[in-house]
DNA sequence: TGCGGATATGCAGGCGAATCGATGCTGTAG
DNA sequence: CTACAGCATCGATTCGCCTGCATATCCGCA
């Protein structure tokens, strides 16, 4: 992987040029796809989708290998990507680590998707 | 695979529910994943940024294969994976196979994955 | 009817990914 | 200091997918 780290910033600081528009260049959309990559996973979408509706937004491992039904190290690991993705931020607090999603970072791959709208966030370019 | 021809009602006819609101469902899950996966091949965004960017927002197959730098056989390949996620739109006139956009699909995928507004179009059940 | 071009399909090699058990690491509690 | 609980990492296995070559199929044309 040479997405670890990285991801992040090219998501919420996206290069990325969206969908619409002109042809995607070949480097854009291997990004674009490496994200991409990360939510289309079952494991990974219910993830999200537990951490996003827990009491406070965030949960720790324990709390989530059993709705999933998979073991503890799958779970980590899917979590690692979901991180390394820049979908998901780490803390951890004494011995459980607690993750939550990056706040507007699954918006940001929407609107990479959908052509109408001007991004006007961006400088696009 | 058992997406053939089915992800693109499930799509369009989202029974899928969003990643927001309570925790997703297996099943949902599998679907969005499932459609996701279509997407998340940097070969196919270019596809699907190639055709819509063409002259009449259509493309044959002899038009895709050069861009792309993929033998004909791979292009028609990822064409029929997009076409079964409902992405694409296949029409043949003559000798030629003509690939153009589903309107609204990558839209309703973006809405999936945005929690914010709520989607009038459908009943919430 | 026979030929040639445009696509689709079958087959197979090779790489990446999902999963789990075992293990190591790190705080916390006693 | 020791024992234990929560997580991450390692190694191995299995599985799926991307790609190309060869081949089959379909259609228009002479």
């Amino acid at each position: 992987m040479d997405f670890v780290g990285t991801a992040l910033a090219e998501l919420t600081m996206p290069q990325i040029s969206p969908l619409a528009g002109e042809p995607i260049e070949k480097a854009d959309a291997e990004r674009l796809a490496g994200v991409l990559k990360a939510l289309a996973d079952p494991a990974r979408l219910r993830l999200l989708s537990l951490i996003q509706s827990a009491p406070d937004g965030e949960a720790c491992v324990c709390d989530l290998t059993a709705p999933l039904g998979l073991s503890q190290p799958t779970v980590s690991h899917h979590l690692r990507i979901l991180t390394e993705a820049g979908l998901l931020e780490r803390e951890k607090r004494g011995v459980w680590a607690y993750y939550r999603l990056v706040p507007s970072a699954i918006a940001t791959i929407a609107d990479l998707l959908t052509p109408p709208r001007k991004r006007a966030t961006k400088k696009t370019r």
